[in-house]
DNA sequence: CTCAGCAGACTAACCAGTCGGTATGGAGAC
DNA sequence: GTCTCCATACCGACTGGTTAGTCTGCTGAG
């Protein structure tokens, strides 16, 4: 009954909603999730959504645009470090695994659900994604150029080549598997790298 | 007006069926492909569809069984040849990039609707997709074993960082790119061959 | 008193699957 | 050779259920 924008525990309504939807878009895919589940599991009604949101779509949208920027915030981190580029590199494709792994819900989102946004909300999508690409690309010519990568494989098919399987670590990764997140994530780091070798 | 299952071009009308639904179901996805849709692309009604499958999620299940038979065939055949060890992963990693692309609509289907089908089929899917993982396990096992391979990444990591790679070519691979199907096949089997290195 | 913040009944559209019906090619009777 | 009968192949109107989004109205804080 209370008008503030936190009521039953302590968040704010949109972020409950957004977490609420969140699970359940993971769980069985943006199709099956009916609002009336996703305001239910909030604990709120229809009103309280659509006076947030402008659609299903818009709720959508939000998920990708929120993971997009933490992904992207961490990657200039890592790359803007004053290290040796085998290690930015290292520490870049370590620790998108990690933040993956950390959010596997939002993953299993991203890679299943993309084509379900409106057509111009894709495209702002690809947009931010191509920028994220870009990025850890210039990276990896950054290390040809200076002779510590191989340049067999162009770089752009080395980035596409990990983080297809970054993207997939929603399907195989287990919680009770035998490795610890960053355990899992020096592996895989350690293979771009072992790839990239002179 | 014929009685024979081939009217209208010269193809069985469940075939028809079944290309149609894996054009739409790869096109808009499952949940936004009505099959209705799917009998209008096919040239029939849903007569003839309830007629031959069970249901829309057989349909499915169809296309998830095609593929896997295939891929497990083509996999089988070349490990059984009698080359090196070397030789017979990157044959059989290549492979899979090309007989992938050449299917994308089948390999987009694949990795973002699995979670369509009900809970048995998925079973059964997941069952016949680790068969064939165990096998292209064991080809780089068996080179670990022979000292040709690194024995740094366990194989079953190694595994699902190609195929997590092979899974996304349906996003990120262009037919109007520089390099032809076999190229990149090349490339990535490279990749893979260059992360084993001891 | 007013308006942000919500509640929840309502609507218009859609959709998977059903079911009674039709046509046709062939098997067997004669 | 032809007539009967039936299984197969398919048609398409219909049903019961679901859903995104709307809209009117209530409530309490400032």
């Amino acid at each position: 009954m209370p008008r503030t924008t936190t009521d039953g525990d302590g968040t704010p309504v949109p972020e409950r909603l957004l977490a609420a939807a969140t699970r359940l878009f993971a769980e069985r895919g943006y199709d099956r999730t009916s609002v009336q589940e996703i305001v239910e599991a909030a604990g709120v009604t229809k009103g309280a959504l659509y006076h947030y949101f402008g659609s299903k779509d818009d709720l959508l949208h939000e998920v990708y645009a929120r993971v997009l920027r933490l992904q992207q915030e961490r990657l200039d981190a890592f790359a803007d470090q004053d290290e040796p580029v085998e290690e930015r590199l290292r520490g870049a494709a370590a620790d998108v695994v990690v933040t993956t792994i950390e959010n596997l819900d939002d993953a299993a989102i991203f890679f299943r659900s993309m084509h379900h946004l409106s057509p111009e909300k894709n495209k702002q999508v690809r947009a931010e994604r191509r920028r994220y690409h870009e990025r850890f690309r210039a990276l990896i010519e950054e290390g040809q150029k200076a002779g510590v990568f191989s340049t067999e494989t162009p770089a752009d098919l080395v980035v596409d080549y990990h983080f297809g399987s970054v993207h997939h670590l929603s399907t195989w990764y287990r919680p009770d598997g035998p490795l610890t997140p960053q355990q899992l994530a020096d592996q895989l780091a350690g293979l771009l790298l072992r790839a990239l070798r002179p």
